[in-house]
DNA sequence: TAGCTCCTACTACACTTGTCGGAGGAATCC
DNA sequence: GGATTCCTCCGACAAGTGTAGTAGGAGCTA
């Protein structure tokens, strides 16, 4: 298998999402994060984990005054841009319609949210500035 | 880590795309497709593979005059819902409105797929009876 | 019948991922 | 100053995943 472009396993994957939601923290908040969030891991396990992102370019560390504190160095936009692109190429063979369509059909809006879509919909339906 | 829903590799998945679009098929069939597709793997490593997948449950396979034939057990269509509901949850706390607004940001689409898309959300609009 | 070719059944092996434990240093508590 | 508490560094290990080789049977082929 070629590398795919952002390797990560689902505890990984989750570390990452304590670092975006609490900025840069130590092991230990991140430890105490994931606690609270149910998983309940080993110190070291979560030591382990960051290290093997920060080998990955995933996060980097800075020494502070008692612990090294991880930071991601990926923005969770950027990483929701890389999982739907590959979600569309693996199963939607790169179309983004019949996703859409799926959505639309699948989930449920609230109405600001419907009013959301009509526009950028209808901005798409017209543009240059004048509808044509 | 508690099991995923559809646990699998993404040579085992490739696996399924091939069974998705050519139908049940023999191992030398799937092979030659994925030789198709550019990925250059032995018979024996298909044949694991498609093993390991009826051993998961997704393919089942049966005895055809000269060799097994097998038949993928999930659809093109659940695997896609599936796949996105766990990137709704991963990424967007499970809300669906702004993965449609990234993709209608970010993505292209032709005149016919917009006006279903208007056409759609217009629905949803104005929800008199239908659905719900 | 000896040789190909194709199929199945096993076995194997390296690498990744999730999980920790222990050793050993620094700071803190009494 | 000894015990306790953190932190870092290493090593380990099981399961899962990707990849493939080998053995052995069945059928065609010259």
């Amino acid at each position: 298998m070629a590398k795919r472009e952002y390797e990560l396993g689902a505890a990984e994957f989750q570390i990452l999402k304590v670092l975006w939601d609490e900025g840069p923290s130590p092991v230990r908040d991140v430890l105490d994060q994931l606690h609270k969030r149910g998983r309940n891991v080993a110190y070291t396990t979560v030591q382990t984990l960051l290290t093997r992102l920060e080998q990955k370019g995933f996060v980097v560390s800075n020494k502070s005054e008692l612990a090294y504190v991880f930071r991601a160095t990926l923005s969770r936009d950027r990483v929701r841009k890389s999982r739907v692109k590959s979600l569309l190429s693996q199963l939607y063979d790169g179309a983004a319609a019949p996703l859409v369509l799926q959505l639309i059909r699948s989930e449920r809006f609230s109405e600001d949210e419907v009013r959301a879509l009509q526009q950028m919909i209808d901005e798409l339906d017209a543009p240059g500035k004048a509808q044509s």
